[in-house]
DNA sequence: CAGGGATGCGTACGGTGTACACCATGTCCG
DNA sequence: CGGACATGGTGTACACCGTACGCATCCCTG
């Protein structure tokens, strides 16, 4: 009950309204009848982690090992990208906790499946997952520098700022029409392919 | 001076220790007075940030653009991971702050000498910027994982939770004896090749 | 019925960032 | 010289936060 008004008020008003007391008040409680139900306010945030990546079952089907693997981590994206706390909670974290890992398992077959051996599957899995989780720590990020980047024709400051970075002041327009999606997908094959052509190599 | 000061308690106290209060103390003055320097507590952490990444000069040297390419982001991992307060206030800065991008310039200059046009450069560039930070994020927590895979061959409990995961409890040893930055560089190189191999057939 | 454990809650402590009003000092201009 | 003004410092106060501690109340069992 109390992680139910937990994430409620999570997805309603955002992680950093989230307080024991907000959550006692909506309850009709005071702030410290919760710890009769949970010990901390970090173990609360690691269960509603774990709610959420409980059901998170990449999808199955009976596509080639390569097409499994962007599949599975393109579904973790779009999940956690729905969630934008889950994250850093998870992150914060420590030990992590054993989060029902399908999303591993089926990657890990997948990689085995494509022919890498187990070492080199266990990298390249720890690698993609870095990798995602890096796109969603940035993602959220992108409209700020889109911003940025679109006042860098009109603001003269800006301008001056860039001036001992010449490459970076040519691509800047490329960067501000990036498509986020696009990028993540573009950046995930190129890391399996790479994966992949080494495992092939071998 | 204040950030200077600022700086000293976040390397030898930590970033959680730093406050207002404490800066001030250890300055000889009054919590308030450093918000004549200062306009938040958010502005003193993005001056600490940009402080740090004014001097995140990728190495020079004549090398092929590969070899730049990995050197430079091999070098800011090294860099970063040496703060590990830096890149969670990097994150939590909206707008991101222009912060002296040498980086950047350096390795979207290399990816240009390696062939690649403008759009695919800056979009590579992103994506190996995401698989860096998500790696510095997760390499924390590898300790706690490898302690936690350890226990994995003592632990009844943990065996049993791992049951429907059969694959990933076969590779668990391997996931312990991971080495972190043969990892990294290991990922770095097979997205980095895997957009240099698309390049090619374009 | 007596006792005891589980459960809820009120109070309080120590911490945070910072709005606001006030004061001290120096600097410049009429 | 006198007063305006900018610059920096301070003390108080507010609205929060997580949670340690101890007391009250309940139900369940012996």
């Amino acid at each position: 009950m109390v992680i139910d008004q937990a994430m409620r008020v999570v997805e309603t008003e955002g992680i950093d309204k989230l307080s024991m007391r907000r959550v006692a008040e909506q309850l009709g409680a005071s702030p410290m009848s919760l710890y009769r139900h949970v010990a901390s306010k970090k173990e609360l945030l690691g269960a509603l982690a774990e709610e959420v990546m409980a059901d998170l079952r990449p999808p199955g089907g009976d596509r080639s090992p390569r097409a499994r693997v962007l599949a599975a981590l393109e579904h973790a994206r779009e999940a956690m990208s729905r969630h934008p706390w889950l994250l850093p909670v998870l992150l914060a974290q420590d030990p992590p906790p054993v989060r029902r890992p399908w999303l591993t398992e089926h990657v890990l077959d997948a990689l085995l499946e494509a022919g890498l051996d187990e070492s080199a599957a266990v990298c390249a899995y720890r690698s993609l997952w870095q990798y995602v989780t890096g796109h969603l720590l940035n993602a959220g990020r992108e409209d700020a520098w889109r911003e940025r980047a679109a006042s860098a024709h009109t603001s003269d400051e800006l301008a001056t700022e860039l001036e001992p970075f010449p490459v970076l002041r040519h691509a800047l327009p490329r960067l501000a029409s990036l498509d986020v999606h696009e990028q993540f997908t573009a950046g995930l094959e190129a890391q399996l392919d790479g994966f992949l052509a080494t495992a092939e190599r071998a």
